[in-house]
DNA sequence: GTATCGAACGTTACATCATAACATATCTAT
DNA sequence: ATAGATATGTTATGATGTAACGTTCGATAC
């Protein structure tokens, strides 16, 4: 468990179910665990979710449209993080890859494009549920 | 436009409105688009956008829950393909990098994990739109 | 031809994900 | 104290996706 210092109320309850959690939650689930906490709208965890995606404790999964805890929180990633979900288990590993991010920044560079978020997700079975 | 030979009368009615469009659509854009084709429900431009997403004749964008045709439909991709999103226009470029494959190939052999599905995509502005 | 089986289709209803709009409260710097 | 920014609470609504049902169509076997 991380400390949640300067973090809203809302904002460490949001991130408090999202670290105990096995894998991603969607944003409903996490209304769920915490209406007994008080919260009893969408929004009030949409908001928190926002404000932890822009400080790097929470990370989207776009093609689960569900969330996780940082499993870094305290290295300031370079902005490219990828992530493989395990479709067995729910799983998920986060990674980087600097060669990876030097080929796409290549790209980027040769087209012209400027990046400013990017999302890589692998789905499949891990080790465990392969086997 | 490509020929839409063994495609059903939805899947290229689909087909043919993603490949008209400028930019990514989402289902229920497609849907208004057909409207007057006598398509009614979502489920039909779903079930439409399932087959051609397996033809590999469309692609999914899960940072947009949007679709758009796929750029090169005779070249049967090894399953990697990364797309740069200009979220000024809207424009959408398909391109795929051996290294960057290789890298992720690695990284999931090195964990024992399984893909099945990668999603890449990458945000930002095109080279017009950041001029 | 017609029986049969699987794929595609059509329709209703519903589930899930996300935000608009507006009012209230709290915190901070002057 | 007060102004401005940020966070909060609440209702309603918009946007995206699927379950469950029955029907139609097209191939193949008889």
């Amino acid at each position: 468990m991380t400390e949640h210092s300067d973090l809203t109320r809302n904002q460490s309850l949001v991130l408090g179910a999202l670290e105990k959690a096995e894998g991603p939650l969607s944003a409903y689930t996490i209304l769920d665990k915490l209406r007994d906490d008080g919260l009893r709208a969408p929004l009030q965890v949409y908001r928190a979710l926002d404000k932890l995606l822009d400080m790097g404790l929470a990370h989207r999964l776009e093609s689960l449209n569900a969330f996780v805890a940082c499993a870094h929180p305290h290295c300031h990633n370079t902005g490219l993080i990828a992530f493989a979900i395990c479709e067995t288990c729910g799983q998920v590993s986060e990674f980087s890859d600097d060669v990876v991010r030097q080929r796409l920044d290549a790209w980027a560079k040769a087209e012209g494009f400027r990046p400013t978020r990017t999302t890589m997700e692998i789905r499949g079975q891990c080790r465990k549920c392969a086997a």
